[in-house]
DNA sequence: CGCGCTATGTGACCCAGGTCACCGACGCGT
DNA sequence: ACGCGTCGGTGACCTGGGTCACATAGCGCG
């Protein structure tokens, strides 16, 4: 069963639909779905069922190269609304990547129908709106990003973005970055060296912050290349 | 004086909005701007006022790097929505990208409140959703493209997607594609010697789409590898 | 017609990143 | 303890693109 008002908590915008309205589509028109860690929720090309609500854990958006690499799009969190589904029912669109949880997830999938439904109502129309929008945002930063910074200036900013201690393969960052292992490799190498990271088998762990950021933040290259 | 029933061709999504509605909310919450070529429409971390619906003409909106360079993100033309501005005024980020028109452009935009009693209708709502996941699968496409295509095959895209003759300069197509000039010369005179086009001052004839097509569509001619 | 503008062509050179081909190190199962 | 699979580290080498510094070519115009 769906635990309407833990629901409620996750989702603001819903706490502002009519109780009547909220508990019918919730009773007919949505699904629990659960998934371990790693399991692979859509892929790209296949069809959709819903929109997606993620309750706990995590999905990683990310489109593959036919070379085998693979380039993170965004990742969906709790109280999120995952967008690509969104985006190929909207325009029907097969989907143009594929999303995989980084960690045990529990969803929400709401029928089109219902989808609809919950839409007619402003607050839950404003909080997809804004999942659109930042989804866009992102996107845009995303593009900017791998068309003009350096690789160490977004790894810099992946590794400060997955907190102080990350415990992962240098392929996952490669996944992440749309690059190769052996490139991720020689930059962390380089980070340590310089005293920023210390390095262990699927363990990175941030020592200098700072300095990541300005890396990150696209200050010159030739300027602090000393440690 | 905005006209109502033309407005409503191109719209199609607004011809469901109940008259009343569609009247008022155009009477009061629409305003009329018309742009020659080339005027700058909005700027990254502006402010922004409205929902640019775009009448005739079209849009670049494309993002600029520090170097002076600049990568084109989408166009918007007739019959569109503007989602960037959009996206400003759902998560109140500033803008993060700035538009320009490329042709004498007339556009109508929609104030929030507007916007808001329009979505609050199926159709138009529909049409709303439909835009965003349009924009949305654009830029998942252009990041790929971004991070794992050669240039050949992205400027060999771009030609075909701008008709058969163009006329447009070489340091355009380097703003489109977040490079530099003389890149564009370099390859666009190896299509010429391919047979592929034909150029002329500010003039770019293709003679052989198909070449294109296939450069375009990932191998390489000669280069045909096997796994 | 020659001047000056903007667009284009081009060669030399550089560098980030990618590719290949390994090796070594660690961790786990039996 | 041994062997194997995964992960990480490294060096040699290649190449697409970027940068610089020009030369040239059309074009519009007084």
């Amino acid at each position: 069963m769906i635990d309407g008002p833990a629901l409620r908590t996750l989702y603001p915008a819903l706490a502002d639909l009519p109780a009547a309205e909220y508990e019918a589509v919730l009773a007919t028109e949505v699904q629990a779905v659960s998934a371990p860690a790693g399991t692979l929720m859509f892929d790209e090309g296949a069809p959709c069922q819903g929109f997606p609500l993620v309750l706990t854990g995590a999905i990683r958006v990310a489109r593959g190269a036919p070379n085998g690499r693979s380039l993170e799009l965004y990742r969906v969190t709790a109280g999120e609304l995952c967008v690509v589904s969104s985006a190929c029912l909207f325009g029907d669109h097969p989907l143009t990547a594929y999303g995989q949880t980084t960690a045990p997830t529990d969803l929400l999938v709401l029928s089109p129908a219902g989808f609809e439904r919950w839409t007619a109502h402003a607050a839950f129309r404003r909080f997809v709106f804004g999942a659109l929008a930042d989804r866009l945002t992102d996107l845009m930063a995303l593009a900017e990003a791998v068309a003009f910074q350096r690789l160490d200036q977004r790894l810099a900013a992946a590794l400060l973005g997955h907190g102080s201690s990350l415990h992962l393969t240098h392929q996952a960052l490669a996944d992440e970055l749309g690059t190769a292992r052996e490139i991720i490799t020689r930059l962390l190498r380089r980070f340590e060296t310089a005293g920023w990271v210390r390095l262990g088998r699927e363990q990175i762990e941030v020592l200098d912050p700072e300095s990541l950021r300005r890396t990150a933040g696209g200050t010159h290259p030739g300027a602090d290349r000393t440690a």
